[in-house]
DNA sequence: CATGAATGAGCATTCATTCAT
DNA sequence: AATGAATGAATGCTCATTCAT
């Protein structure tokens, strides 16, 4: 009767086709007015649905429309940053590729990471500790700090704290979409570019300090 | 008859204590449910509130209850990182004294610059782009930015486009907040002085450059 | 997704009927401790509804609520008076028509009409003039004018300053409403018949003016 | 230690004046806002008070300013009109003189009549049925009647039901101060004349009529 | 006499959610 | 699968009134 959140398979095509659109609607609107505004009355409104009763019709409640969303974009963002990662031969590159691919990413779906961001932003204190955003972000930033480890194994990036520079680099990328709040037209480019130059220049071997200080 | 927003020469004693008093309880709120959690109801009862009116009677408004906060904190703020960073004698010692002041500020006054930063990232869509807190971080990075200038013009700091790097490290600073929001054991030391190294790495005239040029 | 203010047709039935409900215990309440005393929770009491918020789905605003009492009280006074007037063979007989018909209507839809003095009474202040019972009351005050000069200009009514007199007849009428309240038990029929009288004297040519100009 | 309502011999001069003051400030909020918008903070504000604390200081509660007001008013009201219909020789002189008082009163004190009616208007259902307009409404409209009866009596009126033309009077002097809300430029004077006009002729014996029904 | 801080009831409105159809 | 009517808790805010000083 109601609401289902099982695996994608147990859905029609006509349910899976309502949650996506009622997902994109949310979307929009969060990254517009934020997660607080967005009540179901504006998404249903967005989405050009007659009713909110739709909205509590194909999710449970407010939280699995808010939790499917960060599953949506996060899936989606792993698809396009995952293998150009994989993809990169050393570890330095991987890095590198890392923030090209998240600044692509966020240059074609900068919504639905404002929106994202928003709902990390503002999921605190639910007590479960284990909103679908925190366990996402968990998993995002112990990928990053492995990769590092393993620069450092291959002796690719200076010794550092790796959990340290980790978030250091986390925060350089989630600081973009704050930079792109503020001032919407920052030059993605450039911005993208020099944020390579110092991410290299923050995690590279130092070509004579090494010598010197040892 | 009500809420004067007048300068704090104007208020009795009582006034600028039950002000202070509101405002320290908002703080706390907001700093674990986020602004848009924080209604009256909760900020009251944390502040021992016989009901939400005295809050009204004090503050004109929910937004000028929010503006105060922010002017306060980031008042205290100011106040603390602005003479560390005034005292350096050269641009990169400002720099590294920045990340230091900061860092300590965050320690002493976490629960207060997370609810900024709350409030920061909820003040959107309000279109006339003059909420208080847009204005200070406006700013706060035009500061961070005509710093870099100078150290570029000092030949201290390498070539880069300033306006990116200021960016980079006001990620940087933001980061911490939330990596503390997600791990509140977070090792500030630790974290801290590996954020002077990062900093001092991407912003350095590299060794070779360095040799070349002199 | 709520309180659709569209036209009648677009209405379900279900939703015509609620509003009529609400509009019927509004009329009521208003009519009772007046317009500024007439609460939601007043009114969805007196309606029988559980709680507030059903106005408010069925109604944008409490002005929405306010201007669609007027409007349906006065689509009825109209549809009553207008046409015995409109009936008249001349214009002194539909100005004693125009009389006896809102003595009727005051009779039978005495609440109705207490509500909307009382409404047209408290909107001032509102500056832009056009409330629904303003602009109402104004078209109201100008067919009548237009009634009397046409009686004018047939010779029927003395000469007089149309618009005063105008003025003077919708005073009679509204003040019919205030000496009921005053003095529930009065006597419609008589003070209906009464008015009828002062009113032919009021505008009647004069006798010997009559002779003289024969 | 409270608000006395005693008579005015036991207060002191300071007392006197600051009711008097509280009063007209009260006059002209409610005459521009309505009773209904007058509340104490903005009573205070106009009168220059520091705290809506004074008015509770000087009046028992909201009622009894309200009742002062009124009696303020029609005691002055009375003080002029009274004279003047009293030294008419005869009830139709007195009738003219009364209307004209009206006027004149009206004219002078536009927004203490205003006020005043305002809160006729809105003082319904209070349940003890002798608030201090209404009791000073009826005593109006009783001495009205009178004077009509004498009249009669006298032969100067035609035979008409007293009560139902005293009521026809009283409505059209109130209509006065509706006409001039609605349209602050009408010509006093003008409306005035027009007015004793009318009600000349609907209360005079008719010249012929008399003979020839008879 | 006067002040201003405090109180708590009341207000219109928004909201996520429920449910009969 | 979808609709729209209904619910009731919660929100920011206004208000008349109280009271210690």
């Amino acid at each position: 009767m109601q609401a289902k959140s099982g695996s994608p398979e147990q859905m029609t095509f006509t349910e899976q086709a309502r949650r996506a659109q009622i997902i994109e609607a949310a979307v929009e609107v969060i990254a517009e007015v934020g997660s607080a505004g967005a009540s179901f009355a504006r998404i249903a409104e967005r989405a050009g649905l007659s009713s909110t009763g739709l909205i509590t019709y194909h999710f449970a409640n407010r939280q699995d429309l808010i939790d499917s969303i960060v599953r949506e974009v996060m899936t989606a963002f792993a698809g396009h940053v995952g293998p150009l990662v994989a993809a990169a031969p050393t570890p330095a590159a991987a890095l590198d590729a890392f923030i090209g691919a998240n600044v692509d990413f966020i240059r074609s779906h900068r919504r639905h990471l404002l929106a994202v961001l928003d709902i990390a932003a503002g999921s605190r204190d639910t007590g479960d500790g284990a909103s679908a955003s925190a366990a996402v972000a968990r998993a995002d930033l112990d990928a990053l700090q492995e990769l590092l480890e393993r620069g450092q194994a291959q002796g690719e990036f200076r010794a550092f704290d790796p959990r340290s520079v980790a978030i250091a680099i986390r925060s350089l990328r989630d600081g973009i979409l704050g930079a792109l709040t503020v001032d919407p037209d920052l030059d993605l480019d450039a911005y993208g570019s020099e944020l390579r130059t110092v991410v290299r220049l923050m995690t590279a071997v130092p070509p004579y300090a090494q010598g010197e200080t040892s």
